[in-house]
DNA sequence: ATGAAAACTATTATTTTAGTAGAATAATAA
DNA sequence: TTATTATTCTACTAAAATAATAGTTTTCAT
């Protein structure tokens, strides 16, 4: 039940979007410094993100990117969800037809819970709370950060 | 956010398990054939179940493996647990340890959140839950189940 | 036009996952 | 006591996923 680094990282870089938002677009180059992750692997990343509909983009010179809406219109599940494909633990919760015994499976009953629990964080909290969050918890050094 | 087959196969086993506590110990060759798995890499599986004091077995001509204890006396957590090492979705949750900035981190807080809620889950269900939802269920024939 | 940035495509090393194979060991029952 | 049948242990391996890196192409504000 781990989250990738593709999880983790983009997660990361919203968040630090998030907290950037009022200040206009940030470079690649600049979230990837402030999260510590490399450049060319985060662009991977931000792409899946900007197909989902999450970043925006300027693309020129001391262009960047820049949340696609507001903070508090951007979901946790969003994210995760565009970086990791799904929440489900297990494939048949999300399409049942996969597995013929699904109905009368009590393990799929369980792999459903535990779905629904993650789903009902992730959808609680939009990056404004993070942002939020984040700013609370004052100064934050992501450049000291091992994960 | 993948379950990977240790933690399937392995909840399954332990819910088949369950399900025949009554009539003593089966064989595992007999749970990976109702389950439709392969027993060499259940044997795998199951000695990690063992190590955890989760199942017992007879080593011997008509031997094989049965629950440790009263299936009202299992909950999921300890299942998945000692199949996938661990129930946090990154490491610093376990361990803050790893990360000097996890104090001031809100993504640390998230991740967090995430742990708990599905610990909440797995924590208030026993295997005796999980094998009556099962035998409500009725004639689950596990060797049509793909997943 | 041009320069700086995003975007795209391809490749690769490492790690994890999911299994297989076979020999050693244990304990019961004949 | 010995044969039988099962678990247990150790080693190996193929395939997939992960986590990048590298280089080229495209875009567009200035």
């Amino acid at each position: 039940m781990r989250l990738s680094t593709r999880g983790r990282y983009g997660v990361r870089a919203m968040i630090d979007m998030a907290v950037h938002y009022t200040q206009g677009p940030s470079l690649l180059r600049e979230i990837a410094e402030r999260l510590q992750v490399s450049s060319k692997y985060l662009d991977h990343l931000i792409t899946s993100l900007k197909t989902a509909g999450l970043v925006r983009n300027i693309r020129c010179a001391h262009g960047g990117y820049i949340l696609a809406k507001h903070p508090k219109d951007i979901r946790l599940t969003e994210i995760i969800q565009a970086l990791e494909g799904s929440i489900a633990p297990v494939d048949c919760v999300d399409d049942p037809q996969i597995c013929n015994q699904a109905d009368v499976c009590a393990a799929h009953d369980l792999w459903v819970q535990m779905k629904d629990s993650i789903c009902s964080v992730l959808e609680s909290l939009t990056l404004a709370d993070m942002a939020q969050r984040q700013k609370e918890k004052g100064d934050y050094n992501p450049s000291m950060c091992g994960v």
